[in-house]
DNA sequence: TCGGGGCCTAAGCGCTTGCTCAGTGGCGCG
DNA sequence: CGCGCCACTGAGCAAGCGCTTAGGCCCCGA
């Protein structure tokens, strides 16, 4: 994949979100919230953002919560669904968490402005939207643990801590989305390669 | 160590601080930017968490932000005191980095909450303030990069990518601060323990 | 041609924010 | 005893916050 493909597809991001004032709402709000903070946004400045009243952005969207929910509803969806991908498919542990780990990686720097709004302003949402995006989490880190118990009882893996393993390879990949910036000396996928190669070894398999 | 010790060492973390008054706000600072984050933390909550008025605050320190920065400026120096008392010690590149790791990580366990506010709200300091911690974290990266690449050339480790296993090791044990809990199953010295044995894994070495 | 609904804005409401300031209580020193 | 000092408080200011409301524009079917 280009560069000039990747950034449309980092346009694309939200191309099912309509009518086209509640698409650039959401795309200006994930910009600020990553940029600055949930709290430290103003909903004047997302919807200055989007070109628009500060009135204009609640006919779209009954608060400004509701806009972080959907950014994160949506991004660990997708997330979620690259796991999964890997997890499910055929093949031996080593190339399904080679294939999770490259692909999960990279998503994180290919979209590292809307996975830092979901992974670090999660606490910014409400009680019930937090527990229903938590059991998202729960599924995410449940698919990655099953590849890592599998390698370990086929032999391919010598891991002594399967959970604590798990815990630290999900780590690793969700905080690219910290550091990870597009003007910085790697590609998404040079992200992806090396985290997979690095996991691989960190599980005791042939890498 | 046992839990009380630990506590108890909790509590002292900012035992230098005089006065009373002085000290018992930057703790309850520390706490609350932890908990809800440095925007939506307000003044009036810290003042009453260190059980004074809203004034009282400003006579000990001349604005919220200068809390964040004193904050960031001695954990980042523990940070970098830890790394450096690791990578300046005689041995191997095996026994440095196994030491820097687990010491690194367990500190980012232990204080977890300090270290949730020295790394996840770096983006509220001003920008001068801004500026004079990123020297000291390029400072703590510096030194592990240095023991990684001692160790490629001594032939200890197998590392293709120095600069990208070395960001990835910081990584990993910076985001311990985000995940690790007091009631969870880990105590802070399994977590090191844990994490040294992976980042051996990951650098080729003997583990 | 014209009524109605969807989308938008200007204005502003009630409230909270970071921060200030005049005043007070109590402690140490002469 | 009395005086000065200083940590601290109660009250409150200006600014900015999330969000609401009243009204207008424009397109579309009848």
């Amino acid at each position: 994949m280009g560069a000039a493909e990747r950034a449309a597809n980092e346009g694309d991001e939200w191309s099912a979100v309509t009518p086209d004032a509640a698409r650039r709402l959401v795309s200006a709000a994930v910009r600020a919230f990553a940029e600055r903070g949930y709290h430290a946004t103003t909903t004047r400045d997302i919807a200055g953002r989007a070109g628009m009243s500060p009135a204009a952005l609640y006919i779209h969207y009954k608060t400004k919560e509701e806009l972080l929910y959907r950014i994160s509803g949506t991004g660990h969806e997708e997330a979620l669904r690259i796991m999964a991908a890997a997890a499910e498919a055929q093949g031996s542990a080593t190339d399904r968490l080679r294939d999770a780990v490259r692909t999960f990686a990279r998503w994180h720097a290919e979209h590292h402005t809307t996975a830092r709004v979901i992974q670090y302003e999660l606490q910014a949402l409400g009680a019930e939207h937090y527990a229903e995006i938590a059991g998202l989490r729960r599924r995410t880190d449940r698919l990655l643990r099953q590849i890592i118990e599998d390698g370990a009882a086929s032999g391919e893996f010598r891991v002594d801590d399967v959970p604590g393993t798990t815990l630290a390879v999900l780590s690793l990949c969700v905080d690219v989305a910290r550091w990870f910036s597009a003007d910085g000396p790697r590609t998404p996928d040079e992200v992806g390669a090396l985290y997979a190669d690095l996991v691989l070894r960190m599980v005791g398999g042939a890498s």
